[in-house]
DNA sequence: ATCCCCATGTAATTTGTTACATGATTGA
DNA sequence: TCAATCATGTAACAAATTACATGGGGAT
């Protein structure tokens, strides 16, 4: 499932322009998948031509047109079709969880400062997935946004209880490393 | 950080091939980063052109000559550095997530079987990363990996709580949207 | 005054994936 | 005999990020 379809699927929610679904990119959705303007806009111009939306421009003034797109019969099929696949990819990519592994070679202010930031941003998505409260979305929506809930409290956890863990009694792994 | 500076560190805690980093990346680091032979050999390439990693070329019989990466100081040096960034990302990519969003959309034989593959997968993982025991390895490491156990567990029991949420006592939906 | 919200899009670059190419040894 | 492990790499392709480009209106 790209990016494209994704698209094509929050359509099936109703109207929207890329400006929403941005927005939709950046709440409910955000916290398993990304996506920027680079990327939405694009999307939204493919579906467009080939027929698995339409597109209507309301006219603005002092910005540009605002293009609404409404999923067509076609799309809604394609995204059927979508949805029949098995075994949809889970990754994660963590740049924090990186670095961590090489927590013995980092200063323990440094390290403080990776944990806080990390437990700020959890801190942000958990207050963001709680008010996402459960007014009118999609049973499935509602599934996910509790599992990002649940594993967002369980990272949280898990930090606060082991950072302990990387400071090390002994502090001089990093010297003997860079000697 | 990039692949490139993940190789890099990997090399910090000893030489290795190409093809003993990817193994790496299929294992301890895998449950948050991955990397294909695609991206590993020319990342070690670029490495030793650039002087941060030696190669030695083991000559081998009936197989390409083993190459031996090995770290050199300019290298930790250029590692250090990396480490000191800070906002590292954190990102999931879950086209699985990304599908359940449509769950009403589904039909629930085809839900049960997203979510028992899911299951399995994360039963694989919670395998693989006990079996990575603390023996000998950096403390972040152990850290990162405890991490990923937390994280995977409490996915499990969040799947298997409430994946009745899922199955709508009116499987009408699908048929309301289809129409 | 200044910053954020609204609102669209393109182009260059970076990044990574997948498929291709080769082939002996070892264990089931 | 069949699959897996060891062992390297390139080239084409797909995908997404980032920077660029524009600009009025409203809130603090």
């Amino acid at each position: 499932m790209d990016i494209k379809t994704l698209c094509l699927g929050m359509l099936t929610f109703g109207e929207a322009s890329g400006y929403d679904l941005k927005k939709r990119f950046e709440t409910s959705f955000g916290h398993f998948f990304s996506a920027g303007y680079g990327s939405i806009y694009p999307a939204l111009a493919y579906l467009a031509e080939t027929k698995l939306v339409t597109c209507t421009e309301i006219p603005q003034e002092g910005k540009p047109d605002r293009k609404v797109y409404r999923i067509t019969e076609a799309g809604q099929r394609k995204f059927m079709d979508a949805l029949c696949e098995t075994n949809p990819g889970h990754k994660m990519r963590s740049e924090f969880l990186a670095m961590l592994c090489f927590a013995h070679l980092m200063e323990e202010q440094h390290l403080d400062s990776l944990l806080d930031n990390r437990l700020e941003a959890l801190d942000s998505l958990i207050e963001l997935l709680r008010s996402c409260g459960p007014e009118a979305q999609a049973r499935g929506v509602q599934f996910v946004t509790g599992f990002g809930l649940t594993v967002a409290l369980a990272a949280k956890k898990y930090i606060e209880e082991n950072r302990s863990l990387l400071v090390g009694s002994e502090s001089t792994q990093r010297e003997a490393a860079a000697g």
